[in-house]
DNA sequence: TTGGTCTAAAGGTCTGACCCAATCTAGCAT
DNA sequence: ATGCTAGATTGGGTCAGACCTTTAGACCAA
């Protein structure tokens, strides 16, 4: 090697020749996220994007389905299908943490580190920047937990709560991550069966307290009781299962 | 359709017939997730798989390729090369809230809100459960940040030290998210010029104040400080470029 | 009205071939 | 022996073309 050195002044940095069908999705995808295509703009069908790609319908047909995954396409099937564009919501980032956390076999008090970190601060911008809407939806939500009948009603309910009050804070990126750390609580905290009345209660006491802050647009408050709400739940849920890792949810 | 309610009491939900495709990313996703193959376990060929679950070689592609975007398998080329199993990391979560923000346009001010909430608890995370090495880390990237030169080493050294921060509250679900965030930050202050000597040296002593605090093993004086510290921050990047939106990032 | 049938458009699947990349190995040259 | 090069092998990547399935719409018949 050394020797060859003096052969020729040319030098060249080591290249990476990407895939065909990486290409297409790459470019599909700065299009996408730069706004030129609006949400539900459809793609050109399959056997189109072959024609003017010049690709074969293999390669066409997986640059579409990473964008699918990735959540920026939706495809139907049949006639008037096709590949339509989809802005990324909450979901995409919902599902990605949810395989991490499964993925992992992350302990059950990492998510609940997680959700003490964010969702405090969800109920500040919550007191923030909620509109009328947004308060009528937290009152409707936590009348459905106080009128929960079983215990999957209970948490459904409880979850649909708590993302209700990451919506009030019209912040998107919050919003995700607490529909994902709700979807991987809600798979752990089920069949656990420490939910009993006087947790309920509780729940919907606390609820209510906050609530309250929210709607009197006191951040303060609303991160105080929030904070002290969540802790105390999951303390409850750590000390039913100390030391458990999350169990595999059922599909 | 109220008239047609009448003719018959039956119900159905609706329902969905899956993709083979998806059947057998689901299939092979559940057994990677359960832990039933460990790291870097390697799947079969895909033709063997072919054979196996007789599906054509297009689908499990297709199956494959989806694991692959979901963070779940790593496929080389190659004799010996093929898919491998991978437990997602923190980076999957990155590129999704990644294409969260930069497909819906999000504002610079959500990012920063998202930042203030999240940050403040990594360095809580950090005083309570650092190891040497971490502090260690953190006096390093400091120092780089102290160091350097031009802006963009500048933005990348100060990354990695916030980074540091949330790897050393070994807490994953905190640390995806802060690389995500830190990933949407550097694209947008970049080329902003707001950076002057005045903010970078603000900023090392910052990073002194709440590298202390972390070392002291004293949460609330890490809240506390890196919440200071971050606030000024955001609030400095918002005044330097009030009501934009995050622009496109150079690929 | 209600249901059947047909057609066209589009995605979904299959087959089989060939191309490229990485690795291993046998054999040749020194 | 040593070292290197030329296949051989195993694997993913791409292509071309056919056929199946799903859906929308139109038209027809009871």
């Amino acid at each position: 090697m050394a020797s060859n050195d003096a052969r020729s002044v040319i030098r060249l940095p080591a290249m990476e020749v990407p895939k065909a069908s990486d290409v297409l999705a790459n470019e599909l995808r700065e299009r996408i996220l730069s706004g030129e295509y609006s949400e539900g703009t459809p793609l050109p069908p399959e056997r189109e994007l072959v024609v003017q790609t010049r690709m074969s319908r293999t390669t066409v047909r997986e640059a579409l389905r990473i964008l699918e995954v990735q959540g920026l396409i939706r495809i139907r099937a049949g006639r008037s299908g096709g590949a339509f564009v989809q802005q990324p919501g909450g979901e995409s980032v919902a599902s990605s943490l949810d395989l991490l956390i499964r993925g992992r076999h992350l302990r059950l008090a990492s998510v609940h580190e997680t959700r003490e970190a964010v969702e405090p601060s969800c109920a500040r911008l919550a007191a923030l920047h909620h509109t009328p809407t947004d308060l009528r939806r937290l009152d409707v939500t936590n009348d459905e937990v106080a009128a929960a009948e079983n215990l999957d009603d209970f948490l459904r309910a409880n979850v649909a709560w708590h993302i209700a009050v990451a919506e009030a804070g019209h912040n998107e990126i919050l919003t995700g991550i607490m529909m994902a750390l709700s979807r991987a609580i809600y798979t752990t905290t089920n069949n656990e069966g420490f939910v009993n009345e006087q947790v309920r209660s509780i729940a919907v006491r606390a609820h209510r307290s906050v609530t309250r802050a929210v709607a009197e647009r006191d951040p303060d408050a609303a991160v105080r009781r929030m904070a002290r709400h969540v802790h105390s739940y999951a303390a409850a849920a750590l000390e039913a299962d100390s030391r458990t890792e999350i169990s595999v949810a059922d599909h």
